[in-house]
RNA sequence: GGAGGGGUGCCCGAGUGGUCAAAGGGAGCAGACUGUAAAUCUGUCGGCUUAACUGCCUACGGAGGUUCAAAUCCUCCCCCCUCCA
């Protein structure tokens, strides 16, 4: 049995933000299986990385004998987190959300328990509130603790939309605490405010109120913006070993400082004893190649990771073709097809004029060799490796329907 | 209800009748280099085309109009913001 001052400092591990610690180590205390919420998006379960560090945190309490409620805001879904777009969203049919919710847990188990795990949705409840319901939960806070947001604040002031049903998002949210009797809360950082309303409604209703625990925002890959789907800086946990190791070396030098600290399961001392090693003069690649594998390998397999390796050097530092690449297969009506055609045909150029530019640039090779014709036909029976930059291949047959 | 300001390419943001597919920045993509898909430098960055930046099409909230010519002027509409009531 772990001690609460063990489980404490377990908890804390990485953690933006408690509020309140005392609080949470009183209820920690009590020895009950505490509730512990989380809620996500209805739409795109499609994780990342980004997810994974709330993820990683949510098994470290099942670990500790907590039990998750894995909360899909399927009708706040409706309103979408106010990011200044205004506009209300479609709601997802219930067909959809329940698909989604399936491809969340084919997801989330590879990190969660699933045996300490409820998936549940909010709109189970909020279907059911009528516009009275509604009507007095929105009484229970006030336009000026709601302008407190940060977001709220800096739309209002700098003369900003602001829709009303924007308001009702975390009203909800927090009333999910309610009926979900939340214990302890986690959201990234960016959830704060929200989480807190949650607290507040809580003791509304005369609930004991959550603890709030804010996890850090993993960037994207751009290393400014937040990770997500929607901006393409994300690593996805469900992609292949090679793209995730790549796009892991394609990190730079000093955001990978900040993955790694989000991210491996490495010790703090282990961390800091990379860092300085780095400093004395170690070749950062060494420690991204190290971090990589071990993020390949949660998700994948060890062989896996370490093929991932392989064939990264063998690509990118010798220049290698990759052994699996598509193949495609174009029909063509007459004898030959003008290369920028065939490459936006084999889906290796959005288009034609980007082909176009891409032969410019030398970008373009068949069979390893370098095409500096912009004119060049490939004449239909033919089968070659068409490559654009360095990272993508095809191999594209040809076929006439002439003969 | 009244007065005023504004809506530009993936994003930010210039541009107020022609030389504008539209400055500049960011992101993206490519090339060189390298220690990697880091950093840096250079190029590119709507689409279809052509031997060729050659021609065409689409584009500056939407719909019309004026003009040889409109992102730029006019009319109506939609949306956003500010102030007043």
């Amino acid at each position: 049995m772990v001690t609460v001052t063990d489980a404490l400092t377990q908890i804390k591990q990485g953690v933006d933000e408690i509020l309140l610690e005392n609080e949470l180590r009183t209820k920690l205390e009590s020895g009950k299986t505490l509730r512990i919420k989380a809620g996500f998006d209805p739409t795109a379960p499609d994780l990342h990385l980004g997810h994974t560090v709330l993820l990683n945190k949510l098994r470290q309490f099942q670990n500790l004998g907590h039990t998750i409620f894995f909360l899909i805001g399927d009708f706040t879904g409706m309103i979408g987190d106010p990011t200044g777009k205004n506009v209300t969203r479609q709601s997802l049919s219930s067909e959809d959300v329940l698909e989604n919710a399936r491809t969340y847990q084919a997801q989330i188990y590879k990190i969660l328990d699933p045996d300490t795990t409820q998936i549940c949705f909010n709109s189970e409840w909020m279907n059911k509130m009528d516009a009275r319901g509604l009507v007095k939960l929105a009484a229970q806070h006030t336009v000026a603790r709601m302008l407190e947001r940060d977001d709220f604040h800096k739309r209002y002031t700098s003369g900003q939309a602001i829709a009303i049903h924007e308001f009702l998002y975390p009203l909800i949210q927090g009333y999910d605490s309610v009926e979900l009797r939340a214990d302890v809360e986690l959201g990234g950082t960016d959830q704060k405010f929200n989480l807190l309303v949650g607290r507040e409604l809580q003791k509304h209703y005369g609930q004991t109120p959550q603890v709030v625990m804010t996890m850090p925002i993993l960037e994207g890959l751009d290393g400014v913006q937040k990770m997500s789907k929607s901006l393409g800086n994300y690593i996805g946990i469900e992609e292949p070993p090679n793209e995730m190791f790549g796009k892991l070396m394609s990190l730079s030098d000093t955001l990978m400082w900040r993955y790694i600290n989000l991210l491996s399961f490495k010790t703090p001392a282990e961390i800091q004893q990379w860092k300085q090693s780095v400093e004395e003069g170690a070749n950062p690649r060494d420690i991204k190649v190290e971090f990589a594998q071990e993020i390949v390998e949660r998700f994948h397999s060890h062989s896996a990771a370490v093929q991932a390796y392989e064939q990264f050097v063998a690509r990118f530092k010798r220049g290698e073709m990759p052994n699996d690449m598509p193949e495609v297969t174009l029909t063509v009506e007459t004898a030959h097809i003008p290369i920028a055609n065939l490459l936006k045909e084999a889906g290796l150029t959005p288009s034609t004029s980007e082909a176009m530019r891409m032969i410019k640039q030398d970008a373009v090779k068949i069979d390893g060799e370098r095409v500096s014709d912009r004119a060049l036909k490939i004449a239909a029976a033919s089968n070659h490796v068409y490559q654009v930059g360095k990272r993508r291949f095809a191999r594209v047959k040809v076929i006439s329907t002439t003969d």
